[in-house]
DNA sequence: CTATTTTATACCTTTTAGGGTGTAATAATC
DNA sequence: GATTATTACACCCTAAAAGGTATAAAATAG
C-alpha cells in the first residue's frame, strides 16, 4: 500500500519539516487533533475540505494528478 | 469563487469530453448520481475516497498542488 | 535508566455525507 | 411549438466522519 495517497506523505513530511506536532498543526489548520491523526494514518475517507484546510498550511490544496506521475522515491 | 477547486472543473470537463452523463459517470465510478452532482456543484465537504473513485475514471487521483500553480485558463 | 513529550488506539456522541426517490428546472432534440 | 434527456433541488434515512476524552504505546530528553 505504501503511500496510499501522496497527501498523507506530504502532510507528514511537511509537518515535521516545520517542527510542528500533530496538535500544533491541528490547531493552526482549524481541525481536530484526531483528524490529523486519521489523515496521517492513511484514512482514505476523510473530508476534502478538511484536507484542504491542512494543505493550506503548506501553501497547497488538493488537485487532480495523473496516476503515472506518482511520487517515486 | 470561480473554480473553487480544480477538481470540480476537471471532472466536469473530462466527463463531457468523454460524452458521459452524470449518471453514466456515477455508475462507472461506483458512486451515486447524487455524489457526482454535489461534486460538480462545488460541494467542498465530499469524501476524499469518493473523489478518488471518480478521478480514477480519468486516470487521475487527488494530490497536493501548490496554490500558485493554479489552473489559469 | 527515568521523565516528558508526542503519537496511537479505543470508546462515545454529535453532526453530516451519501444515496435513494421524487419533483422542478434546464437543455437538447424533433 | 412539444417531447425527451439531462441536470438541479428538496426531503428522508442510514452509515460513518469528526472530534472529544482517556489510556497506552512509542519516541525524545534528561
Amino acid at each position: 500500500m505504501a503511500s496510499t495517497n501522496e497527501i498523507i506523505r506530504f502532510v507528514k513530511t511537511r509537518r515535521r519539516q516545520l517542527g510542528l506536532t500533530q496538535k500544533e498543526l491541528a490547531d493552526r489548520a482549524g481541525v481536530g487533533l484526531r483528524f490529523i491523526r486519521d489523515l496521517e494514518q492513511g484514512k482514505q475517507s476523510v473530508r476534502l475540505d478538511k484536507v484542504n484546510q491542512v494543505l493550506a498550511m503548506f501553501g497547497h490544496r488538493t488537485g487532480p494528478v495523473r496516476v503515472e506521475d506518482r511520487d517515486e522515491l
